[in-house]
DNA sequence: ATTGGTAATGAAAACCATTTTCAATAAGGA
DNA sequence: TCCTTATTGAAAATGGTTTTCATTACCAAT
């Protein structure tokens, strides 16, 4: 069940804050593009459409939106906090990362079987019970070298 | 197979680096220490027994260890790097957390069954080869709210 | 529509974990 | 023991994020 813009926006003013442009414009922003920007990347890209706005705001409405459970945050270590649009519905919001150690790109992998949720689920209901920990969401990283890094350093070993 | 210090200064001497005091100390440290120490707590336990510890002096060392695989690096986004020692030899080296979003504290949960374990190395093998990565190591982490945290909700909305 | 209270905004300054600089020190091979 | 060079610590720089504060503009009530 994937969310419109109404959504967030009727949400938003569900949470008792306004519904500015900035605001719009970030969300815009946020959904159509690739994921995990940064927010200097999201400030950027708003510029093109709303050039007043300021890297504050687009901070702040992050904030916000975080706290609102509509937006997710990310720390990949290479020293910026990278956003992403929470697009869908229900309990079980799961996210799975290769992230290659030496040039830092991060691949996205959401192609899980039933059977694989079905596993976390299980691992979940676990956690929960024995921590007493109301698990809200997950994030599996796998952490290596992607396939360009690879050959880029046999091909440094071959000279 | 754990690592004994020994283990770890042969290491850095095959690196070629100069096993020094204050990298000896750091060390101790990390091998005592409960997990996910930052920075400056690592400093601040060196500085008990060595006081002539600098804080550089250990971030540098902290990237000597972690380029060595003798040190990984966390990022739960409270706004430090927190690192922990290696202390398992053998290809899987797997963390799984328990993060609560209200208070920020970090649960360890290391109790995997043999079933899960299996069930991570047939993603990883899936993955591995779909995206032609290599994968060194994994994490996952649970997002949610402890059972402090809970209770102190619960009492609130009860005023 | 207009108004008024207040949340939101943007620029600049502050913050703070981490990194860099550089002169002084010390590890460890010769 | 000497000498080369990696390592160290203090201070300064860096850079992403947060705070401050005066200004702007939502939007509920009129």
């Amino acid at each position: 069940m994937p969310r419109g813009p109404h959504w967030f926006h009727r949400r938003i003013r569900g949470y008792g804050c306004r519904l500015t442009l900035p605001r719009q414009r970030i969300l815009e922003v946020l959904s159509r593009s690739s994921k995990h920007l940064s927010a200097e990347e999201i400030s950027h890209r708003v510029h093109q459409v709303y050039p007043a706005i300021g890297l504050t705001t687009v901070y702040r409405t992050l904030e916000m939106l975080i706290s609102g459970a509509m937006v997710m945050k990310f720390d990949f270590g290479d020293g910026r906090t990278r956003y992403e649009l929470i697009k869908d519905q229900g309990a079980l919001i799961s996210h799975h990362h290769l992230i290659c150690r030496v040039c830092l790109k991060i691949i996205d992998c959401a192609e899980f079987t039933g059977y694989e949720r079905g596993y976390l689920e299980s691992i979940k209901k676990k956690l929960s019970k024995k921590y007493k920990f109301e698990i809200r969401e997950h994030q599996t990283r796998f952490y290596g070298v992607c396939e360009k890094c690879k050959k880029e350093v046999t091909d440094y070993a071959k000279r």
